[in-house]
DNA sequence: GTATGATTAAAACGAGCGTTTGACTTCAGC
DNA sequence: GCTGAAGTCAAACGCTCGTTTTAATCATAC
């Protein structure tokens, strides 16, 4: 019962932590759901901390590589031009939506989780975090320079934090926005064509020289 | 000292709450910053979570006001036709941005704390929450379901979403971004302008048929 | 069948949590 | 100068937390 007992406790962590969070989740909520020992949890992973690296090594891993495989192949089949913005986007922001699918019923719940973690500021989660997901931005910072030439490397970077929020966003609550305004395929694949819409658009926008804010309204509040 | 005591908890709790999380500040933690004795959050507030729901209103309630009376004007001025997309943006996003720089040294810490609280699941601070930010919701979904008829109302409810969550990501993480890609004026406006000319984009794409994922680099990983 | 190493089980540990209590201070208003 | 409301304070409450300990169980090899 070992491997099993490990995978129950890594499935229902996830299940609990993207629900509740890293702090508000206990270990006795996770045992409990798992249906394994309390101690268990300690035994087989150390510390709570480490059950929450585990849980984004096991996931995030095929994920990342999967986004550079995706780009390496765009790349190599588009030659000198670099690939199409669209595609850069869809390698970017396709591979945690697939898992969503593939993953039967824990992925969504680990999309959930992500954009928690994204949100957390926890230092020491958030660098195991990055350390991770660090290769996959540079290779892709690197490749939307290359298809928008004209955006400074400052202004890719900051747009490419745009659309990680709005992924993880939309990670997070696409279920309950999908509920509220129910889609004819659940969510998942036209979420992502939205998304993939949304964000290559914006990365293309032109920079605007300012941005015209109506000075008044302003006595409405302070 | 009845008032500073209040505001002196109000403004600590709301920096701890935007650093770590709200279940991983401990009250001891914000009256130790606030230097305060223990008591008084009780004494004032009621509870830790009467305490979150009195950070959300102090701040929130000008921010959506303003949000609402700038669309009001938007709306006024632009008559039959509707205001320019880009100008809902603005007087979406602008308002808590704007916040940042008028509220003094609280402003980015409370930025921090909106993005903390669009990723947290609590269903009890969520709800307070939304109930305060649907009003904003729907009248915005419908000025842009206005000035973008192509788009189907869901699809319009589904971009707004991705906005909400570039905008509280960028409010999350600005911080650290600019300071590994240091610009010339820090953050505030720079980032303000990009994001709108983001969001802007993003809303008036086209919508794809379909997003073709190729199919290869599947044998990466399950 | 028994020794061995890996796993599970039950119980307890000390620490920290949110909250409550009751005494103490402050200071108008009479 | 007493009263009573408002506020502050130190201390403690009961509880849950992550972790540790100790014993029981299980499978496997001898």
């Amino acid at each position: 019962m070992a491997a099993e007992t490990k995978e129950r406790i890594l499935d229902a962590a996830e299940r609990l932590f993207a629900d509740s969070g890293f702090a508000a989740t206990s270990l006795r909520d996770i045992t409990g759901e798992a249906d394994v020992n309390l101690a268990s949890v300690n035994y087989h992973f150390g510390s709570k901390e480490a059950l929450l690296s585990a849980i984004l090594e096991r996931r995030f891993r095929p994920i990342n590589d999967q986004r550079i495989a995706l780009l390496d192949q765009l790349e190599s089949r588009a030659g000198e031009r670099g690939p199409a913005l669209e595609d850069i986007v869809a390698a970017f922001v396709g591979p945690p939506f697939h898992s969503w699918v593939e993953a039967g019923s824990g992925g969504p719940k680990f999309l959930k989780l992500i954009g928690q973690i994204h949100s957390q500021a926890n230092e020491e989660i958030r660098a195991a975090f990055a350390r991770q997901f660090d290769r996959v931005l540079t290779r892709f910072t690197a490749a939307f320079e290359r298809a928008l030439p004209d955006l400074g490397p400052e202004e890719v970077t900051t747009r490419v934090l745009f659309i990680v929020g709005a992924m993880a966003h939309a990670l997070t609550w696409g279920e309950q926005v999908a509920a509220r305004a129910p889609r004819a395929r659940c969510c998942s694949d036209q979420l992502l064509d939205s998304l993939v819409s949304f964000a290559a658009a914006g990365m293309a926008a032109r920079q605007l020289a300012a941005v015209r804010m109506p000075a008044a309204a302003e006595g409405g509040r302070a």
